[in-house]
DNA sequence: ACCTGAACACCGTTCAAGT
DNA sequence: ACCTGAACACCGTTCAAGT
């Protein structure tokens, strides 16, 4: 699916994306702790040494990987392009073109990091790469820019929906793994109330979401074209 | 200053919060990938098993550190009660009592993390843990909770403040240690537009914070005693 | 272009035993 | 109550060398 074939040789060289697919797989099946280089080499069949030939170190393979988690929060659609803005749309609490579009984008991001086991946690780590991540507050800062605020304004609201996002997916994902392993404070476990819980993580994420956005809609009220009241 | 002298044996025996204090001291100094079992028990003289006997493993003792951090954002005064509401406060741009007291526990709060190396990472991996987190959980929620919001409103609230306190400190520290070190994406390095710009960040941070409270007092209007328009 | 072999300098954790 | 000694099963990374 993800490799091009490559050349005919018996026994598979790998690619980069070879070692990225893989290294996909270990995160999902058995999470970020096991994902070691050795391990990593192990399932390709291929000595540890081997992986350096493709990355310089474990962090940008990292980056690499977060990569390809947040390049699969692309709303089904097309890539670049949406279609028009499509007559009516059915109107939510908070119905700005551009704050739908945000919301979309955070709940792909959502989905997107939910799919793979510790996503929230590995595209965090690298954030300061400006990879992974970065496309994220792309996404984001062209969603909201939509409502016409300034770039400056777009940026540092994308960037606050961003680490709430990353914030509240780790923590419930943290709380995945605890729960499956028994392991909580004595006096807190198992807390229902807890935001993260499977259960009430949706409803607080958009909550959160739902803060940010009439925050944004109200303290910036920029001239948009819809919405005249 | 943190032990209470104990027993007088010339060689020192530890006690849990030596140890604490040690790591602490390591985090600080070295950051959180030099903070191994071995290196800190090699600082307090003593054989790594040795640590064992005070904590069960790693993941709890990083919970007690980011207990550590976490207590020191107590906003100077005293423990459990402020002083009575004193006469007139100079008005900021959203200036009720609660969205103030909330402002100034998520400042403490940032001003805790960013007081240690990797401080925000080190609190969220313990996030699920009930420790460390729990007691910002627990002043975030009281501070919102004066507004008057029904008490699961002040939970989720205060959830979304912390997730994106966290989210941006740990952000910020992550481009701290990249920029000593040089490492940073192509086309991206020292990028001065970056919201973790130690410039932009206390910026950014605040917009975040405003964000959320404006939605918040937006979202939910509770009868307060104050601000009657 | 992609990989092996061998080494270096580390990890967290357990457990019997000591004082 | 607090620690030693010794071991187990691992890590990430480098580098000369092979094909």
């Amino acid at each position: 699916m993800t490799n091009d074939d490559s050349s005919g040789s018996r026994y598979t060289r790998h690619s980069r994306d070879d070692v990225v697919a893989a290294a996909l797989a270990i995160l999902d099946q058995h999470g970020l702790p096991d994902l070691t280089m050795r391990r990593l080499a192990a399932t390709l069949d291929v000595q540890p040494s081997a992986l350096y030939w493709h990355f310089a170190n474990k962090q940008t393979l990292l980056a690499s990987v977060a990569d390809q988690i947040v390049a699969r929060a692309r709303p089904a659609g097309a890539g670049s392009g949406w279609a028009d803005d499509s007559g009516a749309d059915d109107a939510g609490a908070l119905s700005s073109g551009w704050a739908d579009a945000t919301r979309v984008e955070a709940d792909a991001l959502r989905d997107a990091l939910l799919a793979f086991r510790d996503g929230a946690e590995v595209v965090s780590s690298t954030l300061a790469l400006g990879l992974g991540a970065g496309e994220a507050m792309t996404r984001l800062t062209g969603a909201i820019d939509g409502g016409g605020f300034d770039r400056r304004t777009s940026e540092i609201a994308a960037a606050a929906v961003l680490h709430f996002v990353l914030g509240h997916v780790s923590h419930e994902q943290q709380r995945l793994q605890a729960d499956s392993l028994g392991v909580v404070a004595a006096g807190q476990s198992a807390d229902p109330s807890d935001v993260a819980t499977s259960a009430r993580g949706r409803e607080a994420f958009d909550f959160g979401i739902t803060l940010l956005l009439t925050g944004l809609a109200e303290l910036a009220p920029a001239r948009l074209s819809e919405s005249p009241a």
